[in-house]
Parts: C-alpha cells; sequence; structure tokens
DNA sequence: TATCTAGGCATAGATATACGAGGTGTGGAG
DNA sequence: CTCCACACCTCGTATATCTATGCCTAGATA
C-alpha cells in the first residue's frame, strides 16, 4: 500500500462492494482492478481481500458462484446482493460524512 | 462515535496535530474542539486520545506542560514541535492522496 | 453537609482490521 | 524443464481504537 495503511481500514468493504456493483468480478481481479482505478494507491494483498469476500458473502451482501468454462482455469465470481446494495449506500453515506468531517477540520 | 469508527483509524494523528497547529491545547480541550469543528461526528475518547498523545511526545511531534496558574486545575498543556508542522504536512498530502483514490473508485 | 456532575489525567483489556508469510495448484513462455 | 503470473486460501502478528475503569478537583444542587 502506498498510503498510509491505516488510512484504508473501514473503507476497504465500500471499495470492493462498488466494484462487485459495476460488474461480477473475482478475487485477482479486484486486486488488479482496484489497483488501476485508484492510480496504483491500493495494493490489496490477498491476504486482505479474501478474508473480507467470506466476510461480506457471511453477511449476504455477494455471492460466490466457481466459473465451470471447461479447461478454462477455475476462478470464484462474486457478485453483490440486494442486500450488498443497501449495504454498499450506507456505506458511501459514511464514506461521505466522514471525508467532509476530516476536510473542514484540516483544511478549514 | 458517530461514523464507523475503523473509518477514522490513521486519521487521528493529522486531526489532533492540525488542532495543535492553530494553537496549544490540552486534551480535554482538544475532544471538545474536535467534536465541535466536526459538527459532532467525532466524538474522541479519552482513551483515544491520550495514548495518542503520547506518542505524538514520543516522536518529539508535540511538547507538554503542565499550566502552574495558582489554584487554577492542573491541565497538561500539549504544543506542537518543528518536527510534529513537518509530520503533519505530510500526513494531509497523504490524506489528501488516499481521500481522492476512494472517491474515484466510489463515485467514479 | 452530602452528593452529583463536569472537568481532567491516565492505563488495561478487548476488538477490529490489515499485513506478511506461507501453502496449494494451473498454465503459458522462454 | 523451469520460471513466473495467475488464482485460491489460512494463520500469526502488528497496529489502532474503544470500553471500562481508576484517581482526583471544583462547582452546583439537594
Amino acid at each position: 500500500m502506498s498510503v498510509d495503511k491505516e488510512l484504508l481500514k473501514g473503507s476497504t468493504q465500500t471499495l470492493v462492494l462498488t466494484l462487485l456493483a459495476r460488474k461480477e468480478m473475482y478475487g485477482y481481479q479486484l486486486i488488479k482492478e482496484l489497483e488501476l482505478l485508484s492510480g496504483g494507491l491500493f495494493e490489496l494483498r490477498e491476504g486482505t481481500l479474501y478474508p473480507i469476500l467470506h466476510a461480506l458473502e457471511a453477511e449476504r451482501c455477494v455471492r460466490s458462484e466457481w466459473s465451470s468454462g471447461d479447461g478454462a482455469r477455475q476462478r470464484k465470481y462474486y457478485s453483490i446482493t440486494k442486500a450488498g446494495r443497501a449495504a454498499l449506500k450506507d456505506k458511501k453515506v459514511q464514506w461521505s460524512e466522514f471525508r467532509s468531517a476530516v476536510d473542514k477540520v484540516v483544511f478549514g
């Protein structure tokens, strides 16, 4: 992670859900996509991402399915659920409020 | 804390240093001021703040001094150091980059 | 006077989250 | 054949915050 990793805490689920809201993806792809979209700032580790995906699945925010293309490399595709979209909406609001409050204090 | 407390991680030092850059303050005052400035969003606990102040002092980012006014309640005033101002400058940049990257991913 | 509330400092244990290291296996390029 | 990127996973550790608790003072209130 290029930025202080502590800054990331609390926003990773939001980031992951945001990507999955656009299209279903598999874990490795999420990492690469996130790195690309953030301009290289977020280099999420596998040891970070997979536990998050499993937690989101346990909370019924995402659903997973193994790809079954013959001969193709096995990938586990994750897609967002209705509950996931609702959670994402909340998280976006939380992020906005938080960001604005920090900006207000730090930059006046 | 009104917002997800995990979001706060990594930015509390920045918030504290920002306030101390404006004027020297004591712990309890920092909590109240931060709550006020953030519109009630940041309700930092004493158990959170004091360890942070001690850590910042150990890193020579702040300096502390007990108030010595006769009869007055004893307060420990913290003031930012030159090193603290340099650290704050870095942290502000980090915060800006992080905020922009999250926004880019989450809001497009 | 006695008690309650707010102010003021501090530490200890629990909890949450990310990382690093390690493990398994596939498939294509040199 | 070997190496590296792909692709999944778990576990121990580090870090940061919160909750709970403790101690003490000063002013308000019953």
